[in-house]
DNA sequence: CGAGACTTTGACCGTAGTCAATTTATGTGG
DNA sequence: CCACATAAATTGACTACGGTCAAAGTCTCG
């Protein structure tokens, strides 16, 4: 597959993605024509989208891991969120408030997708609102990431990621057979994760003496997903929540660590 | 002062904060006429906003403190922000994905803002926007938050989230010679940082101890803000970073826990 | 083939969690 | 205004998860 036809099917997961455009494949493949304008980044790579502030361009990713992060003056770094393959990067995710910055982890190629599309009015829509729609996941993901580091042990985090960017990857097509690429560094674990690079290390044997997971050469194999979920409390996306159910009668078991369960008022 | 005052008061305090209305006391005077359809919850109790889902209610917080979370089904639980007075719930928080909800803290008061300024065009359109920018400082917020519980340790956390606070509350003129009502329980702490009661406890009895902080009767007192904002890296809202400068080339002191520097690329 | 980046391991330490009991508010009915 | 019931804050003793340090082993890639 060459690059032309290799970003043109990626902008077209990114669409089916995005939007629910699943159905759309003719609409899709008008993209192809569209296959200019990517912008690449090495590995560590500041990804800055505008000369111009407050321009408010968005960009989808066709190929390669990026991160969001903020680095506290004392070297200390957290890693807010990733962004894979068919995902956006917004400039306010790059410029805003407090310092945060957006670095690619891998060889990185992204498209300015309002350019590319500047010709073509109703794909731009398509693309805006699938944006928005992007918009809210990344903030779900967000919640999901308090959640792990607020209330998860050091095992349930990283499975609970994994199964995070396996299902992300499997949007797109990247997971195959249970296994997809993580181009990602103990040490990006541990800073996404708030854990040390070491204690990511020992975790990772564990599961993998488990045989719950399995690493070789940057591709990641989970076993069970659906075992994995339960393990760490994962909730796929699109679990819907019978609305908020256990929210005041207190649900189940008292068991795990950081004190069972309480009342509230 | 009456509860209609008080509610009017209020809402222009909320009207303030949310947009830089400051100057225009004109229009928010005449908030006062709207002071009626406030609703009422107990502490504990949850807030609803919609009897049809996906109405988009949003509702301003006229007094009493609420807070999102999610509880897992092992009755872990995950405090993920706050909602003070004068800011917004918007039933996004309430009904979203992965059973989030949103609970009263103590006595709160709310206003239908929409609903409200109904026959009011003009500030409704001023409304609307001031919400959207309270959306924005809501994520913004979540970053702080996963920075917290993944990069700061307890004493740092619990200081960061004190100012966080504070600074809130600063806004709409709840702030008294340094000090402030604050209705959370350590467990309620604890759930939102991360931590456990006990160990909450123990963290603020060193902090008194040491004199930055003093709590009395629910009213917390912040002796040196600044100096409690560098020591745990408190970047205040109002603080905009240069632009990133610390992010490619490492800047400053390889101190502190978790690793301090490295490279990344 | 060598340099630098990543991963792995062992020894040891410390922050934060757990358990359980006690003290101190808070609040309610009498 | 007091007694009691309950929720919240404290404290001590002990544990353990995860961090730190340092060294050795692997991988990659020019």
């Amino acid at each position: 597959m060459n690059v032309q036809d290799f970003c043109a099917t990626r902008l077209a997961r990114a669409a089916s993605t995005l939007s629910a455009l699943a159905g759309q494949t003719s609409e899709v493949d008008r993209l192809r024509a569209f296959w200019r304008r990517v912008e690449r980044f090495g590995p560590g790579a500041q990804v800055r989208l505008s000369s111009t502030p407050r321009s408010g361009r968005r960009v989808v990713v066709v190929s390669g891991w990026a991160c969001e992060l903020r680095i506290l003056p004392d070297g200390r770094r957290q890693i807010f969120g990733f962004m894979l393959p068919g995902e956006v990067i917004e400039e306010r995710c790059t410029t805003s408030i407090g310092s945060r910055g957006v670095i690619a982890l891998s060889r990185l190629e992204v498209i300015d997708a309002d350019a590319t599309l500047a010709g073509e009015p109703a794909l731009r829509q398509l693309f805006s609102q699938a944006v928005a729609e992007a918009a809210l996941e990344r903030e779900e993901r967000l919640y999901d990431h308090i959640l792990r580091m607020g209330r998860l042990s050091a095992r349930e985090r990283v499975v609970h990621l994994l199964l995070d960017l396996r299902e992300r990857m499997d949007r797109v097509g990247l997971v195959k057979e249970n296994s997809f690429r993580v181009p990602l560094t103990h040490e990006v674990f541990a800073d996404a994760l708030g854990l040390s690079v070491v204690h990511i290390n020992r975790t990772m044997k564990q599961l993998r003496q488990e045989g719950l997971v399995s690493f070789k050469s940057g591709a990641v194999t989970l076993a069970d997903p659906e075992r994995l979920a339960i393990m760490c409390h994962y909730q796929s996306p699109g679990t819907f929540a019978d609305e908020l159910a256990p929210l005041r009668g207190p649900p189940a078991d008292p068991s795990r660590t950081c004190e069972g369960r309480r009342a509230f008022a």
